[in-house]
DNA sequence: TACGCAATGTTATCTTATAACATGACAGCA
DNA sequence: TGCTGTCATGTTATAAGATAACATTGCGTA
């Protein structure tokens, strides 16, 4: 499990747990899922992992989907590399694409000054069916 | 109040409760602080609001905000008239900007075309400090 | 050792959303 | 008139998502 390379402080214990989950898992999960995977390590609150995504997601390392209410690890090695994410997410099979995409978040920040709006964050996600599901 | 103007078969008696509140409102409501609003004219349980919630986001009369988990009545005079919406959410003062964008749309079109996505809706939500609340 | 700080653990509670089932209102038609 | 279908409503209970408040532990450093 090589796949996320990270630059940041070692992640406490909980932190890397729910990484962990967040890593092997096809798509994403709710925090609750999260909370019952790792009951057999010892989790018993919702606050362990709420407390553990937070810290993630402040680093990079997780992206929260809105639309959702759930999470998905950042398929970047280095998650600092790119500003906004913008996601798609199949109504099918659930699974979840992050894009990047220069021009798009240019459109996203000339639309915000051009009402002086002082962005910190975008939400992006598009929801449809994937080409494979499509293709079924 | 003839802010607003639709060409939908008259609305029921609880989607005209919900959408006046929402109409009348500063901001964004979640379905709660309407349920509250609406008790002095009978509501009594979340599911009369849900219900004619769900009514409206499907006439395109009200937009669901998933960053907040709220509702907005739809800012333009016929909603079937514009295709996607994206917003500005102020996290100072709460206030919502809806935002119509060609270019936006087209973008975000031209993404999931690329990818072989069939897209059904877009969800656009800006975070950051709206003017007024920057110059404060 | 003693202090400070960050992570953790624990209990309770709050907010958001839906399932399941019962009732009411009304239009169209035999 | 009485039947039937359908849509809106009402009601109770519960699921799902998130946070508040407070206690405890582990560890580096003065």
């Amino acid at each position: 499990m090589t796949a996320h390379v990270h630059n940041h402080a070692a992640l406490t214990k909980n932190q890397a747990l729910v990484f962990g989950e967040l890593s092997k898992a096809e798509g994403p999960l709710s925090a609750y899922t999260i909370l019952d995977q790792l009951r057999s390590e010892g989790f018993r609150a919702p606050l362990q992992v709420y407390r553990a995504l937070d810290k993630l997601v402040e680093f990079g390392m997780v992206h929260r989907l809105e639309s959702l209410n759930a999470f998905v690890a950042c398929s970047h090695k280095d998650c600092e590399a790119h500003s906004a994410a913008a996601f798609a997410i199949c109504e099918k099979c659930g699974q979840v694409t992050e894009l990047s995409d220069a021009k798009l978040d240019d459109r996203l920040r000339e639309l915000a000054e051009a009402t002086g709006f002082a962005l910190t964050k975008s939400v992006v996600e598009l929801r449809g069916i994937c080409a494979d599901c499509k293709a079924a």
